[in-house]
DNA sequence: TCAAAATTTGACTTTTGTGTCAATTTTGCT
DNA sequence: AGCAAAATTGACACAAAAGTCAAATTTTGA
């Protein structure tokens, strides 16, 4: 259609898919994107001018507009490749694997995620707290079958007596809330730390702290029964099953 | 010194604590907080804008800045609140008290706070992420040294057989980071949770399901020994004392 | 090696946002 | 009522940021 140069590459970038032709462009739009996630994660989406994001990428904010139409779009692509690391850890629970085992791999596998990449974790959170514009869609539908596929999981193994029976729900809020915390808030995590650097020491530290509280905090009474005053959280499980909150997947 | 009307005002608002002398100057001056809480609370530091926030407070621009002169005091003043709040959360903990009620009770508190003031949980999870330049200060003094406090009788409670014994760092992250992913990222538990609106019984249920994950995750394993794994964790516990992590304070 | 395509640049337009100022209106008080 | 202080407004100056465009430069491949 068009003959004009350099429209080769716009007219690629309307498709969700771009497919890069040279070199030059697979170097330089790789580039743009991680400054973008680099900038973004540190400043937000509204803090993220173009002005940053071209010095990040060390390319002219003209040329920026070369290979990516607006900031939208630039944008949008960040958040594609957020999607794509976050959106691999909701499937990470083998239903037919040992649940202790599988929930505490969850966990570290979860932690591992936001500390070896912090940025996309920030990324994905300052999208989360602006309301999501661009993942509304996604997280409403693939995003959430897959979660209530989880939860079933989960709640599959609490009636087998393997975990103690507490809404998934809010299983899940507690992994996500403590793994995320290391990375969208390292500010705080680096002053009461007291360190600036960490290494995989401290990783694993952290790792076994987190997930031997929450997989002790879940262990089943089932078996070995000393809980003090479990009843009432208890209660409240068997309630959202009543009430159909995580609901199964068909 | 000034002798021009309207100057009184913008006197006193260099000083840290402003006492308004009218009613209107009380009233507004309220407002205008409200309002920069309820702007940056739903777009981040750098989204908030004088017009957004004039239209929320229902004042316009240029009186906005009859009350302050600019911005920058604006933003100061909306973490002066965020402070207020936040800042008691920290020695919520009495060392003399029940270890397992007190942590429960911490819990509860730390949940009930995100829950009722969402927006400032949120303004406070904005300054962490964009480097904290108006609170770092404050977060390496008075922040920190209470927090050393609570970590102290954490560990004390953990030697004298009241709880496991984990990195109080740890303890600590995982409380805040459930607790705060209530509020911070509420699209997502609203989407999760299926549910728009949240009542007290909804709070009670995600405090009994938290507090019972962490406290049944903290429990000592001195008196009734089953846990499977949880050497690891103690050694890491064991060498954060030696480490000077969580220092005393003296 | 040279022409076509791809890439890069600088100069410019438009929009949005902050903050100032002098003038006007409202309020509190006697 | 009337006046001084307080509060509010609209017009404006200025700065930052997004995006356009035509021209210049570099790269690629026949």
């Amino acid at each position: 259609m068009s003959s004009k140069a350099g429209e080769a590459v716009k007219d690629q970038a309307d498709n969700a898919q771009h497919v890069p032709k040279t070199r030059i462009q697979q170097r330089n739009r790789r580039e743009i994107v991680d400054a973008v996630i680099d900038v973004v994660a540190e400043h937000g989406f509204d803090g993220a001018t173009m002005d940053l994001i071209s010095a990040k990428a060390g390319l002219s904010r003209t040329n920026i507009h070369y290979y990516f139409k607006s900031k939208d779009e630039l944008f949008r692509e960040a958040i594609t490749q957020t999607h794509k690391v976050w959106g691999d850890l909701w499937t990470d629970l083998d239903e037919n694997g040992n649940p202790h085992n599988e929930l505490r791999k969850y966990i570290k596998g979860k932690l591992r995620a936001s500390w070896e990449q912090p940025k996309l974790s920030r990324v994905f959170a300052a999208e989360i707290m602006r309301g999501a514009p661009m993942s509304k869609h996604l997280m409403q539908n693939e995003m959430r079958k897959t979660f209530d596929g989880a939860c079933d999981t989960l709640r599959n193994w609490m009636q087998q007596g393997y975990l103690a029976k507490i809404d998934p729900l809010h299983v899940f809020i507690t992994i996500w809330g403590a793994t995320q915390y290391y990375a969208d808030f390292d500010l705080v995590v680096k002053l009461i730390w007291d360190k600036d650097k960490f290494d995989d020491d401290d990783f694993e530290a952290a790792a076994e702290a987190v997930s031997t509280i929450i997989m002790k905090g879940m262990e089943s009474a089932t078996r070995t029964d000393r809980s003090r005053q479990g009843s009432s959280a208890q209660a409240a499980f068997e309630h959202s099953q009543r009430d159909g909150n995580c609901p199964k997947v068909d």
